[in-house]
DNA sequence: CTCTTGAAAACCGACCAGCGGTTTGTAACT
DNA sequence: AGTTACAAACCGCTGGTCGGTTTTCAAGAG
């Protein structure tokens, strides 16, 4: 029998090779759009040697969602665990690393990515993926509102509830943040603009009356925060002078 | 050559047919779940017959959700040009129908549908019909939140956000509803239905601050509504009692 | 009013490429 | 030598296509 060459490699390296493939192959094409055969064509890898590492495609998928995942939630775990911070500031962190973990996170594209992942196509992608961040974030957001309500800072009737509903907000903003993102460069951009800073301001207003705070306790977006968001460049079309 | 019998109906008849076979069999076994062979075998139609009148899997799910939202749509068309209603009774009104619409609308097996479409397997589904529901609503409660400004009565920075965001809290409630039904029954229950209140309570003290509202404008969740929700009964198990 | 006619609409069912997944055998490492 | 990591052929089934057949229905003829 002819056979072609073939290099063994450890488990992990190969697991960590394939979903590596798969996971620009899921945000480039969409999951469902996204043959086994691709990821094996990329890879270099035969059916046998894929489903000798994976057992199923949903496996693949969510091994690339856990690993986007485990980032944030250590970096979130070490935020959370700072005894000396108020709970008002670790809310702070908390939500300045939720809405920016794609930038602290990535590869320089992760614009596109975050376009990509919103689209119709990768739909399944992207709700799996809110999943795993809501659920995975939702013990460390509990902690810290349990925090303000011993420290009397915070006045919750039910903290569960209350957690749950500001990761909604989260899902809120990203969706303004997708808008805003959008239209960057196009004539809309001014208006998408004051769209993005209207869900800011409603986003912490709505968390001030959710947490019992005084208005405007927790307007933590920093000023520049939708000009920043504006302004990253697409690639400079040559017509500009 | 034989020939199976065979029976001409009119496009529109038939296209309803369909939808209708499609309509149950995704519900029951979901989507993915379901084969266009499956829907082909409950109506009693070829291939050939199928692909005539939707030109894709896609279009008859498209087919559906059309279907399902079509009546809530005109439903709230209805309540929102109400001329002589205050903002705050339209807005009233227009909360109960998207919380109610499964239960107005539908047959009697509405809970267990609520319980099916938000199965994993049903994902793809779910996501779908609520960005339907989502962008069809929109216009209705944008036209009442300006009217509750012209009133006076609201005070909001961005009509849209608001809009948008009060219609993302359904999202948030439709989760608190789906954990309290699922515990129906079992001895979670009365933590379910304690989630289930915090959770409504906490919509309206949200719409309230996002409408600029007085705190508990809004209450406009009836005393029993909870009660409600966890006492439709189960088909009671033989080994009770 | 009935009958013919013919084109368009409705429909059939065999067929296909490609999908996710399995199996069986073999090369490579320890 | 034994186990691991892989290859390649294979399988059942899927969504979708295609050439052909039957119904329908309106218009024209008698």
């Amino acid at each position: 029998m002819k056979s072609t060459k073939r290099k063994n490699m450890q488990p992990e390296e190969r697991r960590a090779q394939l979903l590596g493939c798969a996971q620009i192959l899921f945000f480039s094409k969409g999951f469902e759009d996204t043959t086994v055969q691709d990821v094996l064509d990329l890879a270099g890898v035969s059916k046998g040697g894929f489903y000798h590492h994976f057992k199923s495609k949903d496996e693949l998928l969510f091994g690339v969602l856990d690993g986007m995942a485990e980032g944030v939630f250590s970096q979130m775990d070490l935020v959370a665990s700072d005894e000396t911070s108020s709970a008002l500031e670790l809310l702070r962190s908390f939500i300045h690393l939720r809405a920016n973990y794609l930038r602290e996170h990535d590869y320089p594209g992760q614009v596109e990515f975050f376009k990509v992942m919103n689209q119709d196509k990768n739909l399944v992608l992207l709700e799996q993926f809110k999943r795993r961040v809501r659920t995975g974030a939702m013990p460390v957001l509990t902690r810290i509102i349990q925090k303000g309500c011993d420290e009397g800072t915070f006045a919750v009737a039910d903290i569960d509830t209350a957690a749950e509903l500001i990761l909604f907000l989260s899902t809120f903003m990203d969706l303004a943040l997708l808008r805003a993102i959008e239209a960057r460069g196009a004539e809309t951009a001014d208006h998408a603009a004051g769209k993005l800073q209207a869900a800011i301001d409603m986003q912490f207003l709505t968390i001030d009356r959710i947490l019992g705070l005084p208005d405007g306790t927790t307007d933590f977006g920093w000023p520049e925060a939708v000009d920043v968001t504006m302004a990253t460049e697409p690639p400079p079309p040559p017509s500009t002078n």
